[in-house]
DNA sequence: GTTGAGCGTT
């Protein structure tokens, strides 16, 4: 009598491993289970009729096959709920198992700029432990003892520092600005906190996204092209879950995705700092300026160029949250001549010219042709100056019509960074409360070029 | 008694 196995995986990223069967009555034995998968409590599949979840009977610690049987599927762990990787016990159980190897989460002093003349230390701290435990507030002053109308604050927890870079602040009835100070940047290993998802299906919708991947972390925005591109964003409020996701294959309603990072890759010709930087602002993920540190419409102006910065800032560090109010003055989501478009405007993917409207094309574009892409034309002004910036995968490529996978292509693309530039952070408004996903919606089903990475 | 982009020990 051969003994039959099962594939089980304790999670849905998760490799499976295979698990023999009893031989007498074809159960698992949940001690064979919790043999290599401490703590599981259960088993669950997911029904290929109808895609539902469906548990697995448990009776006299043995796991019983559906009645259908094992049927040659995976089947994932149930674990009791202290030790699921669920949203309120997120940091602590994802950083036990998979962030563990990044050590980057740690909180440094952020400054706080625009700060009211009459704010002191103790409004400040007051303030700021509604968010989570204050270690230190300072506000600076001059000689004569009055406020510069900034300061700094440490928090104990990263992802109290997290949430509060992630927002504006109205302190005393003034809008505040809390950054990672210059003096930071750069002394902090930044990662992305936006991942690129590949394969994705056209009925994978915003809300399917989130709540797959809220289960890792607290998502910040979902991001789908339009028209469909089979592929789209996640970002985590926390860089590191988003990291640690990356390289990960993923079922999301019987979709297998594909989790990248949607950090363009080092390619030593877009300007990025990921730290020391000296006084470039352009595409500086240091300092936790990432996407999620620009929430004003202020941003917005800056995003799309309105104070002309220069071509892909991404850093929040020009932005111009002073003084409240007004602020939607210059608010232009639309304005065609803002870089960020994916394959047209200059193609300034990040790049570190702002005065690269020729028909050069870009440096940073990879050979299409590798990619058995006929572009038909020079990719870099696929869009020309117009105001398309939902240029689909296909539009302008592939003009032989070969058999083409968006999604490959897309991954291919995303090999290159090449899909970057085409999103700032504009898109991450949160607006002074703290309900991300709520308002970004709309936003984004709004922004057009929303489509790179960082 | 005024000011409003910035970057910290004094």
């Amino acid at each position: 009598m051969s003994v039959e196995y099962i594939q089980v995986a304790e999670d849905y990223s998760d490799e499976p491993i295979e698990l023999p069967l009893e031989p007498d009555d074809n159960t698992l034995l949940l001690s064979t289970l919790q043999g290599q998968f401490p703590g599981a409590t259960g088993l669950k599949y997911r029904n290929p009729e109808n895609k539902a979840i469906r548990g697995i009977r448990l009776n006299d610690l043995k796991l019983h096959a559906p009645g259908c049987g094992w049927d040659g599927l995976v089947y994932y762990c149930v674990f009791p709920k202290e030790n699921k990787r669920k949203s309120d016990d997120v940091m602590e159980n994802v950083s036990k198992s998979k962030v563990s190897k990044c050590q980057t989460n740690k909180c440094t002093d952020l400054i706080v700029l625009g700060l009211a003349w009459k704010t002191n230390e103790q409004a400040l701290r007051e303030y700021f432990e509604t968010f989570g435990e204050v270690l230190m507030v300072q506000v600076k002053k001059d000689a004569k003892g009055q406020s510069k109308g900034f300061g700094f604050v440490r928090f104990s927890n990263y992802e109290t520092q997290l949430r509060v870079l992630g927002q504006r602040h109205h302190i005393d009835s003034r809008w505040c600005e809390v950054k990672v100070p210059n003096s930071k940047e750069g002394q902090i290993q930044q990662v992305p906190c936006k991942v690129f998802v590949g394969r994705c299906t056209e009925d994978l919708t915003q809300e399917d996204l989130k709540e797959y991947f809220c289960k890792f972390g607290e998502v910040t925005d979902v991001f789908i092209p339009r028209p469909f591109r089979a592929f789209s964003f996640v970002t985590f409020l926390d860089p590191e879950i988003a990291q640690s996701l990356c390289g990960e294959d993923h079922i999301i309603k019987g979709v297998s995705v594909h989790v990248s990072n949607a950090a363009p890759k080092a390619d030593g010709n877009r300007n990025q700092n990921y730290g020391n930087s000296m006084n470039s602002r352009s595409q500086n993920y240091a300092g936790n300026s990432a996407p999620y540190n620009n929430f004003s419409d202020s941003n917005y102006r800056n995003e799309f160029g309105g104070r002309g910065s220069g071509g892909g800032n991404s850093n929040g560090s020009s932005s111009n949250m002073s003084s409240g109010g007004g602020q939607n003055s210059n608010f232009m989501p639309n304005n065609p001549n803002s870089g960020g478009n994916a394959w047209g405007s200059g193609g300034n993917n990040g790049n570190n010219s702002s005065s690269n409207n020729n028909n050069r094309g870009n440096l940073d574009m990879p050979n299409l042709q590798a990619l058995g892409i006929n572009s038909g034309g020079n990719p870099g002004n696929q869009s020309g100056s117009g105001g398309n910036m939902n240029n689909p995968l296909g539009v302008g490529l592939n003009a032989l019509n070969l058999p083409m996978n968006p999604a490959i292509v897309a991954a291919a693309l995303n090999q290159w960074g090449l899909l970057n530039g085409m999103q700032g952070q504009g898109n991450n408004d949160q607006g002074p409360n703290n309900q991300p996903w709520n308002q970004q919606q709309q936003r984004n089903q709004n922004a057009p070029d929303k489509t790179n990475f960082m």
